[in-house]
DNA sequence: ATGGTTGCGCTGCAA
């Protein structure tokens, strides 16, 4: 029983397209109960995964042989305790790269946040930016510092790319759940907001739900989830060719329901074969099944 | 209520 059974029969499959999904799991190892059942339910292509707060040898040692089994390559960027990123890719995973040119350091140590790798024609990039703690501080110049970073490395990439994790941004006032709460903190400042729009790239679920209330995070405490009082910060941000191959983008909400959830939902982006493939004739996308409107309200008493 | 919870790892810090 993995909570998902109702909803996994039907997904179509295309002997073309490409699911595409991120997750901040903050901790694999204790969400191991909930990643392996969402992958057999969901069976999305490319897997980036944020926080697993492992080593490469105990990610390894954890997962290798049950990722195996489900078809999957596996690349892993992780110290242990904090930060630790992931891919993982049914389509083969070349050129892997851990960290990006020109990565910042914080207090002189190396932080496991990024790890790219071409899979499927797209340059795949799991990314966990620095949350940035308090507006001003140390840590918030090392986040404005690793966005631009991060800048620099994808404008001088002519390739199709997709960037993909906690980017702990968000992009504008509609992806919280109340704006006016958030002044002077982080995620929505003016600095913060900016290096996200200076990536150049699309915003696939924004544009795809351009009015919806779609959160991707919702604090553990005080039943915020339950409330849909979340923020939406993790995106996937693709060039221009390959946003325009989006058949459904949408945050999959059930995966932060039940119990030993992560505080992130898993966002799913599911591309149609590329314009120059051989794929027969051209047929409507699929229903996008994000949640409309605001979201489950439970009783406020348990 | 200036709070709340979870994870890491063993003391408080990070988120």
């Amino acid at each position: 029983m993995n909570g998902y059974a109702a909803s996994s029969a039907g997904r179509p499959t295309s002997l073309s397209g490409v699911r595409i999904a991120t997750w901040n799991v903050n901790s694999v190892k204790t969400r191991v109960p909930r990643l392996l059942p969402w992958l057999e339910d969901r069976q999305p292509e490319v897997v980036c995964l944020q926080e697993t707060k492992l080593s490469d040898e105990a990610f390894t040692a954890l997962l290798g042989e049950a990722l195996a089994g489900l078809g999957y390559g596996f690349a892993h960027h992780g110290h242990g305790q904090w930060n630790g990123v992931a891919i993982l890719s049914r389509l083969g995973l070349d050129d892997v790269e851990r960290d990006f040119p020109g990565q910042p350091e914080f207090a002189g140590a190396a932080e496991a946040r990024a790890i790219s790798a071409t899979c499927g024609g797209v340059r795949v990039h799991s990314l966990y930016v620095p949350n940035g703690r308090e507006v001003g501080s140390d840590h918030f110049g090392y986040k404005l510092a690793w966005l631009d970073a991060l800048a620099a490395v994808v404008g001088a990439d002519a390739a199709d790319v997709a960037l993909c994790g906690d980017m702990n941004v968000a992009p504008t006032d509609a992806d919280v759940f109340d704006p006016a709460s958030f002044l002077g903190h982080t995620h929505v400042t003016a600095e913060e907001r900016g290096r996200i729009a200076a990536f150049g790239l699309v915003d696939v679920v924004r544009e795809r739900w351009p009015q919806e209330r779609v959160f991707s995070y919702w604090d553990y405490r005080a039943g915020m989830f339950h409330q849909d009082l979340g923020m939406r910060i993790d995106l996937v941000l693709t060039s221009r060719g390959v946003a325009d191959r989006v058949a459904a983008a949408w945050v999959d909400r059930q995966a932060r329901k039940g119990s030993g959830p992560s505080d992130h939902a898993p966002v799913i982006v599911d591309l149609d074969a590329a314009p120059d493939g051989d794929i027969g004739p051209v047929v409507p996308p699929p229903s996008n099944p994000v949640r409309r409107g605001r979201g489950v309200r439970l009783p406020q008493s348990p």
